[in-house]
RNA sequence: CGCGGGGUGGAGCAGUUGGUAGCUCGUCGGGCUCAUAACCCGAAGGUCGUUGGUUCGAAUCCAGCCCCCGCAACCA
């Protein structure tokens, strides 16, 4: 029996901003659910929370282009994100928004306990600002003649042309991006600072023990911090955002990124008010030391969810800081990055349509770029759909069903199902399960997945080397013995399958709805296989219609991908 | 000399307390026929980016070089 645990488990808050593509939901979405669900499964308790991140200066430059009131941008954003999820299964406990009043009162609690600890001081620095549109102009939305080399499109952060790392009051020539406008003044202006020099010796101390962590991530991180932590302006002048909140500071508003991170605790404060919970979202979950608290993040967020939310969190003393970061590098499409801009880009939903949850749950999980970046190709994907997911899984519980249904229509007697959990078989799926835990409990998900297609591997072999359509012509009691194991394996693969392809899982397992409920998978799931006997004492009787349960996918669509992706690029 | 990751059979990837390289797919040959032309068995195929070093021995440690990706903290 599984000691019954925690978990605090947050996906990357996607920013409201544009589409989200497979490169995000291979980089934080489907391992974090696939973790939320193989901890559910195991009879832990958790929390999967995620939202959108609303606010910010790109944010504000779209909607005023799209002609929108920034709410309504954002709100547009937040549920075309949030049906996507649907659509892919990711299933969060609360998916909520950083323009919400429940999280603007949760960010001024951290505002002020930081400032009262004295973690937040003013400091004076020199920005541009438009004199048309009257925007401060970070440096992104500035562009000028580089000082180095003299190219003329310099952007305010770097210089395309020579790789100089620009600092944007020093470019001549410089054009607000924002109105087109080359009235551009210097000004000097004061903004909040959080003062994450002073909390470095207490940061390093944390750090130290987190030496497990990935090496994409450690190590990086380490040689960030080692010397010291920078001081970070956490304000800004801007009409969007949640207002700092103290006397005299008309006019500024919070920084987005000092925002966001703590979305994913008032996200949690709501959704337990919503749900009337009796637990408190700190007391129970963000400031209990028992419950295990990991941040599915991609590899741009690092910096953020490795040093400055750990130090907002315990500076502050509301929260305690993550446990585990397991960061993925990025998914490439075809090759190259995936880029809005350039077309070289595919819609989600619309591939949703086309191949369906499995398939792409399936590839994408396959290909996780755990420990390195990884490439999703369209004829790849039809290889290992039709080849693994189809061939190895699909046919199976096939040819398991057919047989059965053809030699024992009315079912399957009792004692062919005995005995299952202490067979050969039986020990080795135990035997597999627990490995399938320690990839998934150290949330090496794509190991994982591997791990499950080789169980349907066994189940395989285990059909063929028994070859019942021999054995039923000499012994049809051996043979349908061999078929009621065979159908012990495919219930097991329903389960096993469960946090990976939720959909297929389903499917698989409903030929045994009536044996089965959250108990009995999560006893199976555990590896406590003895449970079966029990299960089939009165036999089995599939009487569900057999069909396909991952059709192929054709040439032909995949054709088709190809040519509207090259469609899209010219 | 900014920081970190990566460069392994046709493709995608595993593989660090160093000991003559594994997995999935593809390819080739055989078998079987319950099944979604599926399943099972076997084989071929790599001097592990490159140069040099340490060692009895290196994909694995050290140094240099080349290439790809991300970051470079006011990008969210």
């Amino acid at each position: 029996m599984v000691q019954q645990k925690r978990f605090l488990i947050t996906a990357a808050l996607p920013y409201a901003n544009g589409p989200i593509h497979f490169g995000h939901m291979a980089g934080a979405y489907l391992s974090s659910d696939v973790y939320n669900r193989h901890r559910k499964l195991q009879g832990h308790e958790t929390l999967f929370i995620s939202g959108s991140d609303e606010h910010g200066v790109a944010i504000m430059l779209n909607a005023k282009k799209a002609g929108e009131e920034y709410q309504e941008y954002v709100n547009k954003w937040h549920n075309e994100h949030a049906n996507l999820f649907k659509e892919f299964a990711v299933e969060f406990d609360y998916f909520g928004q950083t323009s919400a009043d429940y999280h603007e009162e949760e960010v001024i609690r951290w505002f002020k306990s930081l400032h009262e600890k004295g973690f937040i001081g003013t400091q004076d620095c020199q920005q541009l600002y438009c004199n048309d549109c009257h925007n401060h102009l970070p440096d992104r939305f500035v562009e000028g003649t580089c000082y180095k080399c003299d190219y003329e499109a310099a952007r305010g952060d770097e210089c395309p042309n020579c790789g100089e790392f620009i600092d944007p009051v020093k470019l001549t020539n410089t054009v607000c991006k924002i109105c087109g406008s080359n009235n551009i003044k210097e000004v000097t202006v004061t903004q909040y600072y959080l003062l994450m020099s002073k909390y470095h010796k207490e940061f390093r101390a944390w750090f130290a023990t987190k030496q497990g962590w990935r090496k994409t991530v450690y190590p990086y991180v380490d040689s960030l911090t080692k010397e010291n932590l920078v001081d970070r302006a956490i304000t800004r002048d801007l009409d969007w955002g949640i207002d700092v909140p103290l006397p005299g500071t008309e006019g500024k508003k919070l920084y987005v990124w000092f925002d966001a991170p703590i979305g994913y605790i008032s996200n949690t404060k709501k959704y337990l008010m919503d749900t009337n919970s009796d637990q408190d979202y700190l007391k129970d979950w963000w400031n209990n030391a028992d419950v295990e608290l990991s941040h599915f993040i991609g590899k741009d967020n690092i910096i953020f969810h490795t040093i400055i939310f750990p130090t907002m969190s315990m500076a502050s003393g509301i929260a305690k800081p993550a446990d585990q970061v397991p960061a993925n590098q990025f998914l490439n499409l075809e090759g190259k990055q995936f880029s809005k801009s350039t077309g070289h880009y595919v819609d989600a939903h619309a591939a949703m349509k086309d191949f369906g949850q499995n398939a792409l749950r399936y590839y994408l999980l396959s290909i996780l770029p755990e420990s390195t970046d990884s490439s999703f190709s369209w004829e790849q994907m039809q290889a290992k759909v039709n080849n693994e997911l189809a061939n190895n899984i699909g046919n199976y519980l096939n040819r398991c069903l057919k047989f059965t249904q053809k030699n024992w229509p009315d079912g399957m007697p009792g004692e062919y199902f005995s005995g299952f959990a202490a067979s050969e078989g039986g020990a080795e799926l135990k035997a597999d399960l627990q490995e399938l835990h320690e990839y998934l409990d150290s949330s090496q998900i794509k190991k994982g997945i591997e791990k499950a297609m080789n169980i349907g591997q066994k189940a395989n072999n285990f059909f063929s080397d028994n070859a019942p359509w021999a054995q039923i012509k000499v012994d049809k009691d051996l043979a349908g013995k061999t078929l009621a194991y065979s159908s012990l394996y495919a219930l097991c693969l329903g389960v096993v399958f469960a946090p990976f392809l939720p959909k297929l899982s389903a499917d698989i397992l409903n030929h045994f709805k009536e044996k089965l409920n959250d108990d009995i998978k999560t006893k199976i799931y555990n590896g406590e296989l003895e449970v079966l006997n029990d299960l089939f004492a009165n036999g089995h009787h599939f009487s569900e219609k057999v069909e396909a349960l991952v059709p192929k996918i054709e040439d032909e669509l995949i054709a088709r991908m190809y040519e509207e992706l090259k469609a899209k690029e010219s």
